[in-house]
DNA sequence: TTTTATACCACACATATGATTGGAATGTCA
DNA sequence: TGACATTCCAATCATATGTGTGGTATAAAA
């Protein structure tokens, strides 16, 4: 889910390993343990990967200290708010991003979690109130009895899914609206692992 | 829970400098930063206190590499989740913590704030179910209209709280319950800021 | 009393680490 | 074509940084 398209594949290749150290190590590369990472044979090399990102807007450095490399702002990996969620997914366009939620090890950020503003009272039974951020993780299978994200035609959607008989339904948490049958026109496209408020 | 030894107060102080640290800068210090910090003029000053954190089971350190300085999970400043409240407060008993939630960037975890596992349904209408976690930041006022942690005796109980001409009262969201009125019995111990359920 | 932990210092050493300079090959774009 | 970005290298330099040795002083614990 990229923010910007601007950088080359290598690029993306430093940033992700920058990325990964930081979440994985608690702590941000050398540039000798980039370079020993992929191989380069000169600091230099790094150096040029570095001034990249910093000019691209990834990634912001500090000048004479180690490590000190630090990831911008809405970078790449953070999980995006999604305020409504179109037909496109699993791609999601950068109009629809609302914010980040930076939860870290919260959730495991992957690439197949987001988290959606939800719409409207259909899950209140389940407490699961207008403007709660759901955190989804991508999936297109659930079992029955979990609230997942559902996508009718461009509107995402919270809801139980259920089962009767042969057939499943989108059953909302909330007596005055009516469940929907899964046919054709839904897909799942998620499951929701988590909720959350802030006041 | 592995139990931890007691810090003194400057190996406190030390540990919640490596903490703003990460926290701030996203990096944790080199040891001649936390030595310019505190004033010390030799590093051997801060390997005894590092060394001291890591016999204690606060920190982790790796040899020979910069700011390799790591913070223990459920080290001190991650949230802790309290399945009850006592009388006690604002000082928790070890026995009473449930976990730990990191929350990293989405709470500043100062000290004063902690996560309280929800028992019963009584905001139920509020959105805030059973087993759900609420994060409190402790405070003894509160606003009218905001959901709070309230201790009653020695149990701890979140409410609305509203207030009615000259008395204030403890609302629930859930019809089956009465308000109740705020008088000597009743202390606010802090205001609900989040609320986050997991699946 | 002896031992251990705490809380500092000075000084030196090895190396980890970030700059820097200069170059080369390749491809893109105006 | 020329300017420029990208992607690598070699080699060197300066210093940031972790480590080690050896102290002093105080207080608590065994």
């Amino acid at each position: 889910m990229p923010i910007k398209k601007d950088l080359t594949q290598k690029q993306k290749e430093v940033l992700r390993f920058i990325y990964d150290s930081i979440r994985g190590n608690n702590l941000p590369p050398t540039i000798r343990e980039i370079a020993s990472h992929f191989g380069f044979k000169s600091t230099g090399t790094v150096r040029d990967y570095l001034t990249a990102l910093v000019k691209k807007g990834y990634i912001k450095v500090s000048a004479n200290k180690s490590r000190a490399i630090e990831l911008v702002k809405e970078a790449l990996f953070s999980i995006p708010i999604v305020g409504q969620v179109r037909a496109g997914l699993p791609t999601l366009a950068v109009e629809e991003i609302e914010g980040y939620l930076n939860l870290d090890s919260l959730v495991f950020s992957d690439e197949s979690t987001f988290a959606l503003r939800v719409k409207g009272d259909s899950m209140i039974e389940a407490g699961i109130m207008p403007d709660d951020l759901v955190l989804v993780r991508r999936q297109d299978m659930a079992q029955t009895g979990e609230i997942i994200v559902a996508l009718i035609g461009e509107d995402a959607t919270v809801k139980y899914l259920k089962r009767v008989n042969q057939d499943y339904f989108l059953e909302p948490a909330n007596p005055v609206y009516q469940p929907r049958k899964v046919d054709g026109s839904v897909s799942i496209i998620g499951k929701v692992i988590s909720v959350v408020r802030r006041f």
